[in-house]
DNA sequence: ATATTCTACAACCAAATGGTTGTAGATCAG
DNA sequence: CTGATCTACAACCATTTGGTTGTAGAATAT
């Protein structure tokens, strides 16, 4: 993973209306326009945000019809984590290690 | 937490010079000109990634004489993995609902 | 066939972001 | 005391971001 793919993926997170249009779609699908339907702002706007999730592979589009369907896509999120775990793990690392110290000292 | 605050947060991380800092600080202290000497940038610039980084709860600065020393703050990181877990736990209600489908069907 | 709906995308705008240089206050060293 | 170092912050600049309106194509409905 690039350092442009996670600056995409929490890029993509730093915005409520994007962090909510996940939510919904995780749970039910959604069409662009049923999903802007549920924001105060224009379509334009939320196929926008659609695009960027969709960048930050948070969100998978297929087409139906004249309708483009939104899912949830598990694959940005479980990067999200796993990059966040790598952090845990350097301070998990680091408690040890002054523990360590203290042991002997 | 308020969505400004988490705003805040994913924005920090969305830049690979800070969570290079946070990666750093979180390992060894240095001060705000030791951090800026590890970049092909500014002091100006670093020292303005460590606001960011500090506002965001992911990292702590102490005054010790005239220098600033910046050290990892857990904080910030626990709230960003809460945040993901939420999203985590959504998708498994989703995966748990199918096989009940699946299931009862 | 025509009108409507849904989507994509361009062009535009204001505000935020990530960088710069310059200035000034504190602290430390000689 | 003087000079060097460290930090904070202002002012500025280019690019990106999050929003807008408008246009056009594809699919659906009447």
């Amino acid at each position: 993973m690039s350092d442009a793919d996670v600056d995409r993926l929490f890029q993509a997170f730093a915005d409520a209306t994007r962090r909510d249009i996940v939510r919904r779609v995780t749970v039910a699908e959604y069409s662009v326009s049923g999903l802007a339907a549920l924001y105060a702002m224009s379509f334009a706007a939320v196929q926008k945000h659609v695009v960027v999730l969709e960048r930050a592979s948070l969100v998978i589009k297929e087409k139906r019809g004249r309708e483009q369907i939104v899912r949830g896509n598990h694959e940005g999120l479980q990067k999200a984590r796993r990059l966040l775990d790598e952090y845990e793990a350097i301070w998990r690392r680091r408690v040890d290690r002054i523990a360590d110290i203290l042991a002997e000292g």
